[in-house]
DNA sequence: CTCCTTTGTCTTTTT
DNA sequence: GACAAAGGAG
C-alpha cells in the first residue's frame, strides 16, 4: 500500500463533520478520497451504504468505485459512487411522481432541447431571427443552476420586456417539458433540490441514509448542486469536499467559484487541509504552472511544490501554420514511441475541438493510433439518435419528440404537414401525439395521408406489445429489420453510409454488453445510462492510443508527455475572453491553461501556429499571452515577444492580416513585457540571500538564492524543517524573520 | 411529398 | 468550412 503524506492522512481521518481539501493539481486527491472510504468502512466501522461519492464524470466515478474496492476488499459494493446527475435520476426514478411527473421519465439532451424550443418559439408566434434558441436556451439553463423556476423569474423581470418574455418562454418550457414527461440536464439537479425541500420524508430518508459524503471537484459546484449538497448533508454534516480553486474551468456552466472559497463561510466549523505536494510532475513543469497561475488574483493560493527533479524543460515552437504544427506533434509522438514509450502516454490538448482535425489528418499519415475524446458525442449522431427515439417511443409514449422525430424516418410518405395535423389534433384534444396518431382516421383535417400513418401505428403499436416479452437486444433487432433503417444505409454504398452503419452496430453491442452487465435490463434503465454519458467516459484505460482531446476534456487525466497546441492570443485565451470586459473570464482561461500544464508528468510541449484557419477564414494569431507568463528560464525555444516585433521579421506580411474582430480592439500589439504581477526589482523583495525567512507552511529558512527567472525571482531556501525549495518571490510571501 | 440548391449562422469550453 | 434551415422544382 502507498503511504500517505501527513497531509492526506489528516484528511483521510477526519472523519466527522465539515472538511475542505484544497488539493492542488497531481496531489494525489483520489487517492485520499478513496483511503478515507475505506478507512470509514474498515476503522470507523461504517457502513458502506451509508457512504456517498459524488464525481463530474462517470469515468470519475467508475474509477473511484474500483479503488475504493481494492482498498476495502470485500463489502463495499454499498458506497453510491455516481455523478451529480447520475445520482438525481436514481432519487428521481423513485420519487418524482411527487412532483406531478411520471417515474419512467425521458432525459432531453442539447438537440432535443433545441428542437423543443424550436417549436415554443413557433407556437407563440415569435421571430425566430430576433429568438433564437441557442440564446433562450443559455437563459433558462442559468436560470436552472441558480435554481430559479419561471414564476421567480417572471418576479425578477418585472418592468423588463425583454425579461417578461423570456420569462413566459421558459414557462411554456418547462410546461413542454412536462407534457413530454422529459427533463433537461439542468431539471434533474432543480426538480431533485425541489423534491428534497418539498417533501421533508424524503429528505429524511437520504439524510440518513448519505451519512458521511465526499464531493469530487467541489470547484464545479453551480448553485443547484451546492444546495442539493447542503440539502442531504444538513443532518449529519459529515461533508467532504474535494477540489481546486485553480481549476475551476466550468464557469460558462454555472459552476460557482464561490462555493469552494465560501466553503468555510457556509461551514463555520469546518476543517480545512491543504494538499500541497505534487506527485505527477516534474519540476519544470510545476513550476511552470505556478508561474502561470500566479498571474490570477482571485485564489485562495497555495503553493504546490515537488520533491522531483526539475526534469526536461518545456519546449515551445511556432510554426507557419496548422498543418505544420500538426506535423510536428506527430513526429514528436513517433520519436518519443521510437524512444521505447507507448502511443497512451501522449495527449495533444487544445482548445476548441474544430482543432482536432488537422491533428486527425497529421496522426494518420503518420500511422499513429489515436482516439479523439470529444466533438459530436457518439448518442448524438442522427443515426444513433433515430434508433434511441424508436426506443424512446415504446418506453415513453408521452415523449412527442421522439415520436415525431422518427415518423417518417426511414421515408414513408409521412411529411411535414401531416404531422403538423396530427399535433395540432393532439394539441386540441389534449392528448399525446402517440395517442393522436392510434386514432388518425378521427383527424379530420387528413385524409390521404391517413392510411400511411396507419401503418406506423400499427408498427409502433406492435414493438410496444414485443417490448413486453423480448430482450432489449431482440427488440432493437427488430427495429433495425422492421423499418430497414441499415438496408436503406446499405443501399447507398457509401463510406458516410457504412460509418453510420458502424454506428448503429456499435449501439447494438452497446445494448448487448448493457444486459450483460445488468441483473435486471430494462429498456428505461438502458435509455438512461445512455442520456448521462460524456465522451470522457468512452476512454478506455488499456487500449494504446493517442488521445486528442480539450483542454476541459482532460482535466482529472495525467500523461507523460503533454502537447497544448494552438498557444495563440485569439484561440487561446479566445478571443471571446480578451475583448470581454470582464477580468475574471481571462483567469478563468488562464486556469484552463494551468489545468493543460499541470497534466503532464515529464514533458511538456506547447505549440503555436501564425496563420490559421477559423470558421474559413484565416487569421493571424500572436503567441499566446500565457507563453509568455511561463517564466523563462523554463523554456525551450524561442518565443516572440510580441506581435509587432514577430511582424517585422516577417517580410511576406499577409495581406489580410487580422481578422475583423481584431480591428477595433488591437490587444495583440499591446501585450508588455513586464507583469502586473511579477516582481521587477529584486531589492523590492525586503530579504537578500542569507537572511533568515519565514513561509506560511515551510517555517523558517536561510535564504540560499536569488536567481531572475523571466518576470518573476525564482528563490531558494533550505527550511529548517522540509529543507531545500525553490519557489517563486510573488507568491511564495516570505517575509524576514 | 421529396429532392436539390441556396442561404445563413456559427463555437469556446459540457453533464 | 460545415451544417442546418429555407425555398423551389419535379
Amino acid at each position: 500500500m502507498i503511504s500517505m503524506n501527513d497531509m492526506q492522512q489528516q484528511a483521510v481521518e477526519h472523519t466527522e463533520g465539515p472538511l475542505l481539501i484544497l488539493a492542488g493539481a497531481g496531489s494525489g486527491k483520489t487517492r485520499v478520497i478513496t483511503r478515507r472510504a475505506a478507512y470509514l468502512i474498515n476503522e470507523c466501522g461504517v457502513d458502506a451504504y451509508n457512504i456517498l461519492a459524488i464525481t463530474f464524470t462517470n469515468k470519475a466515478a467508475g474509477e473511484m468505485k474500483t479503488r475504493i474496492a481494492e482498498e476495502v476488499g470485500f463489502g463495499s459494493e454499498g458506497v453510491w459512487c455516481a455523478t451529480f446527475h447520475s445520482t438525481c435520476v436514481r432519487i428521481l426514478r423513485r420519487f418524482i411522481d411527487r412532483l406531478g411527473y411520471d417515474t419512467g421519465f425521458t432525459i432531453y439532451d442539447t438537440d432535443d432541447q433545441k428542437t423543443l424550443m424550436k417549436q415554443i418559439i413557433k407556437s407563440m408566434n415569435l421571430d425566430p431571427k430576433q429568438y433564437k434558441e441557442r440564446t433562450l436556451l443559455n437563459a433558462i439553463s442559468k436560470a436552472k443552476d441558480e435554481l430559479i423556476s419561471p414564476i421567480e423569474y417572471r418576479l425578477k423581470a418585472q418592468g423588463d420586456w425583454s425579461l417578461k418574455t423570456t420569462a413566459e418562454i421558459y414557462t411554456k418550457y418547462q410546461a413542454a417539458l412536462k407534457a413530454n414527461n422529459a427533463l433537461d440536464f439542468d431539471d434533474l439537479i432543480f426538480k431533485t433540490v425541489e423534491l428534497l425541500q418539498d417533501h421533508a420524508d424524503v429528505l429524511r430518508y437520504y439524510q440518513d441514509r448519505f451519512r458521511y459524503i465526499m464531493v469530487d471537484e467541489y470547484q464545479d459546484t453551480n448553485t443547484a448542486q451546492f444546495v442539493l449538497i447542503k440539502l442531504l448533508a444538513g443532518r449529519h454534516e459529515n461533508l467532504c469536499v474535494v477540489g481546486d480553486d485553480d481549476q475551476s474551468i466550468y464557469k460558462f456552466r454555472g459552476a460557482n467559484i464561490r462555493n469552494i472559497l465560501d466553503f468555510e463561510k457556509t461551514y463555520p466549523n469546518a476543517k480545512v487541509i491543504r494538499l500541497e505536494q505534487n506527485y505527477r510532475s516534474s519540476g519544470n513543469i510545476l513550476n511552470a504552472a505556478n508561474g502561470v497561475i500566479s498571474h490570477n488574483s482571485m485564489r485562495k493560493g497555495k503553493n504546490l511544490w515537488t520533491a522531483k527533479e526539475d526534469g526536461e524543460k518545456i519546449t515551445f515552437n511556432q510554426f507557419d501554420n496548422a498543418y505544420e504544427e500538426a506535423d510536428f506533434v506527430a513526429r514528436g509522438i513517433k520519436a518519443s514511441v521510437r524512444r521505447g514509450g507507448s502511443f497512451m502516454d501522449n495527449a495533444v490538448l487544445y482548445r476548441t475541438n474544430a482543432q482536432s482535425r488537422v491533428l486527425e489528418e497529421k496522426l494518420i499519415n503518420a500511422g499513429i493510433p489515436y482516439k479523439i475524446v470529444g466533438g459530436v458525442n457518439f448518442y448524438a449522431r442522427r443515426e444513433v439518435k433515430d434508433m434511441i427515439a424508436y426506443l424512446t417511443m415504446i418506453d415513453n409514449s408521452l415523449d412527442d419528440l421522439a415520436i415525431r422525430r422518427i415518423i417518417n424516418v426511414p421515408k414513408r410518405g409521412i411529411g411535414q404537414t401531416s404531422i403538423d395535423r396530427v399535433q395540432e389534433y393532439a394539441d386540441e384534444n389534449g392528448i399525446s401525439f402517440y395517442d393522436a396518431i392510434s386514432e388518425c382516421e378521427n383527424i379530420s383535417t387528413i385524409k390521404r395521408g391517413a392510411s400511411k400513418i396507419r401503418e406506423f401505428a400499427d408498427f409502433a403499436e406492435g414493438l410496444k406489445k414485443a417490448s413486453e416479452t423480448m430482450s432489449l437486444s431482440s427488440l432493437m433487432k427488430e427495429i433495425i429489420d422492421k423499418t430497414g433503417y441499415v438496408e436503406e444505409l446499405r443501399a447507398e454504398r457509401t463510406v458516410e453510409a457504412d460509418t453510420r452503419i458502424e454506428n448503429i452496430e456499435e449501439l447494438y453491442n452497446k445494448v448487448v454488453s448493457y444486459e450483460e452487465g445488468e441483473d435486471e435490463p430494462t429498456l428505461s434503465g438502458f435509455l438512461q445510462e445512455v442520456s448521462l454519458v460524456a465522451d470522457i467516459d468512452s476512454m478506455e484505460d488499456d487500449a494504446d492510443y493517442a488521445v486528442l482531446m480539450t483542454l476541459h476534456s482532460a482535466k482529472g487525466l495525467e500523461f507523460d508527455n503533454v502537447y497544448m497546441v494552438g498557444m495563440e492570443d485569439g484561440l487561446f485565451p479566445s478571443y471571446m475572453c480578451i475583448t470581454s470586459d470582464d477580468p475574471t473570464e481571462i483567469e478563468e482561461e488562464r486556469r484552463l491553461c494551468y489545468v493543460g500544464i499541470t497534466r503532464a508528468k515529464k514533458h511538456l510541449t506547447m505549440t503555436a501556429a501564425k496563420m490559421r484557419m477559423v470558421r474559413g477564414e484565416t487569421q493571424y494569431n500572436g503567441v499566446s499571452r500565457f507563453v509568455n507568463e511561463v517564466p523563462k528560464n523554463l523554456v525551450e525555444g524561442f518565443i516572440p515577444k510580441s506581435y509587432s516585433e514577430r511582424e517585422k521579421l516577417n517580410f511576406n506580411a499577409p495581406e489580410k492580416r487580422e481578422p475583423s474582430y481584431l480591428k477595433s480592439k488591437p490587444y495583440a500589439l499591446t501585450y508588455s513585457k513586464g507583469s502586473d504581477f511579477g516582481i521587477k526589482d529584486a531589492s523590492a523583495l525586503g530579504y537578500d540571500v542569507g537572511d533568515r525567512v519565514i513561509h506560511t507552511k515551510f517555517g523558517e529558512g536561510v535564504v540560499e538564492e536569488i536567481a531572475e527567472g523571466g518576470r518573476d525571482f525564482e528563490v531558494t531556501v533550505t527550511f529548517d524543517g522540509p529543507g531545500r525549495k525553490k519557489m517563486f518571490a510573488s507568491f511564495a510571501k516570505l517575509k524576514k524573520a
